[in-house]
DNA sequence: CAGTGAGCGAGCTTCCGCTTGACTT
């Protein structure tokens, strides 16, 4: 059928609130020569399977072609099946033709209150801004609260008040080569990042650190794990090609169609683009722990393969991850031009590195302190032992807000070798004048990552609702940030004065 | 009598989610 048949006229008066929610029909002209193909098909055979996806909107399609051929009457008394599968591989196609079932109509209801409920609002809102806010153009479920994220950020950007605080570190060494360590503890008491506020205080503990002698009090070594990201759903993919590619949504997406068409006679390179799920076939699985055989060793094959389960909100996982859809296919053997040489390289290596064995870390921390304990610093290290997925692929990380960020997050240093009790010497101590930042304006893809967390909008729109808000003027963009416009500000303050519940982040 | 401008009325806009190939310039 290429998607969806049949929609709401685009006028008013498609749904009919006060008759039990009634809804007109009209078939999109192109999709019109489809069905009467469909339609000539069903007359010559004896069944019909309606083998769309596997999710609400899928069952609405089967739904709306069953319609038609009924009103069409070529079905007379023939047998109709519904069956469904995930991947279109030799297996789970036959597993599906044995299993066939009726329409879920639940699935079905629910779809039609979706449409409707979309059709309510943005056919009622729109109309009022319209009237009310010359300039304004349109409102909807998911647009609105898109533009309600943008602006409601812009606010807390606008009342954000930038609050001092300083670092406070220390070059040492005990017998040993150099290494940095920071203060922890001051007059007895634990400091935390954000804790010491003036340059006083930052100068009181400078003289305590030079003014005692310091001891290394503990050192422990943890050996910590870190396992690789699931494989790319359509949300990810636009996340992750805008921070390793700088690629926007729609670039992003134009190359994965294309990958996904494929270029030569092989067919497809990669499995369908818009997806919610994170799983991946059995012959995939097999494919993927091969090639990191061949590759890699098998020291960096899992003794069992990664099963991912989805976390978005909302999720259907009609599809599986997306994926090379032969992963033996290196991104080197293929002569791919630029965006998607980089896409399809991306997608390869995050899918081999969603299979391989975790990376294996020494985490080193060392507690440093003053003999009267009032004076403390810590010393924290980490030294991959096993490099695992990270020989492959490490995923990219968006700005986080300063001083919000875990402190041993970013410490990727090796400490020398030190011995409990030792002395450690000063060679220098540093105080930093900091201030704390704003949270940062929505980019592509914090914007999309948002959406999904919130479960608005689908993958196949996620980079539509993008679209939407900039041609309506609502927002502009500015170093691939998202920024409202006094019209977006406007828009948004005024649907939440007047229409409240529609533009909640949960509605 | 031609050009200008005020005033009036008609017609238009809009939602979300699914999917390619058939059009024209």
């Amino acid at each position: 059928s290429y998607g969806h048949v049949r929609d709401l006229p685009s006028k008013d008066g498609s749904v009919k609130p006060d008759e039990d929610f009634a809804m007109d029909w009209e078939i999109d002209p192109k999709a019109s020569k489809r069905m009467s193909e469909i339609a000539e098909a069903a007359k010559r055979s004896d069944r019909v399977i309606l083998a769309t996806d596997p999710d609400r909107e899928g069952e609405a399609i089967s739904w709306h072609v069953l319609d038609i051929l009924t009103k069409k009457r070529v079905l007379k008394d023939k047998a109709v099946e519904r069956v469904t599968f995930n991947a279109i591989t030799k297996s789970a196609v036959l597993e599906a033709m044995a299993a066939p079932r009726q329409l879920d109509m639940e699935l079905v209801e629910a779809y039609l209150a979706r449409r409707a409920l979309d059709y309510l609002v943005g056919f009622t809102l729109s109309p009022v801004l319209w009237r009310k806010l010359p300039g304004a153009r349109s409102a909807g479920r998911v647009q609105s609260v898109a533009l309600r994220i943008v602006v409601d950020r812009e606010l807390e950007i606008e009342r954000f008040k930038a609050q001092e605080y300083w670092s406070v570190e220390a070059d040492l060494n005990a017998d040993s080569p150099p290494f940095t360590a920071r203060l922890v503890k001051h007059e007895g008491k634990r400091i935390q990042r954000l804790d010491i506020k003036d340059e006083a205080t930052a100068q009181a503990a400078r003289a305590a650190i030079a003014a005692s002698p310091l001891t290394i009090r503990s050192i422990e070594k943890k050996p910590i794990k870190r396992s690789p990201a699931p494989p790319f759903t359509t949300s990810t993919l636009q996340q992750e090609a805008a921070r390793k590619l700088g690629f926007n949504a729609q670039r992003t997406m134009q190359a994965a169609q294309k990958l996904y068409e494929g270029v030569d006679e092989n067919g497809g390179l990669i499995t369908y683009m818009r997806t919610d799920g994170v799983q991946t076939t059995p012959e995939g699985l097999a494919q993927a722990r091969e090639v990191i055989a061949d590759r890699f060793g098998p020291a960096f094959v899992p003794s069992e393969p990664r099963y991912y389960k989805a976390k978005a909100k909302n999720a259907q996982e009609a599809h599986e991850a997306i994926r090379p859809t032969n992963i033996a296919r290196h991104p080197d053997s293929l002569r791919l031009d630029g965006d998607l040489q980089r896409l399809y390289e991306l997608i390869w290596k995050r899918m081999v590195a969603s299979q391989m064995e975790s990376a294996r870390l020494d985490r080193t921390t060392v507690e440093i302190e003053t003999p009267d304990g009032q004076t403390g610093l810590r010393a924290t290290g980490q030294v991959v032992t096993f490099d695992g997925f990270l020989a492959v692929y490490e995923e990219g990380r968006d700005e986080r807000q300063k001083g919000a960020e875990s402190e041993e997050d970013d410490d990727s240093s090796r400490l020398p070798a030190l011995k409990e009790g030792a002395i450690a010497k000063v060679d220098a101590i540093r105080t930093d004048q900091h201030f704390t930042e704003p949270p940062p304006r929505y980019s592509e893809a914090t914007l999309v990552k948002k959406l999904e967390e919130l479960g608005i909008g689908r993958p196949s729109t996620y980079a539509s609702i993008l679209t939407t808000l900039r041609d309506r003027g609502y927002v502009r963009m500015d170093k691939n940030r998202f920024i409202p416009e006094d019209n977006g500000r406007l828009v948004t303050a005024f649907l939440e004065q007047f229409f409240g519940r529609w533009v909640q982040y949960d509605f």
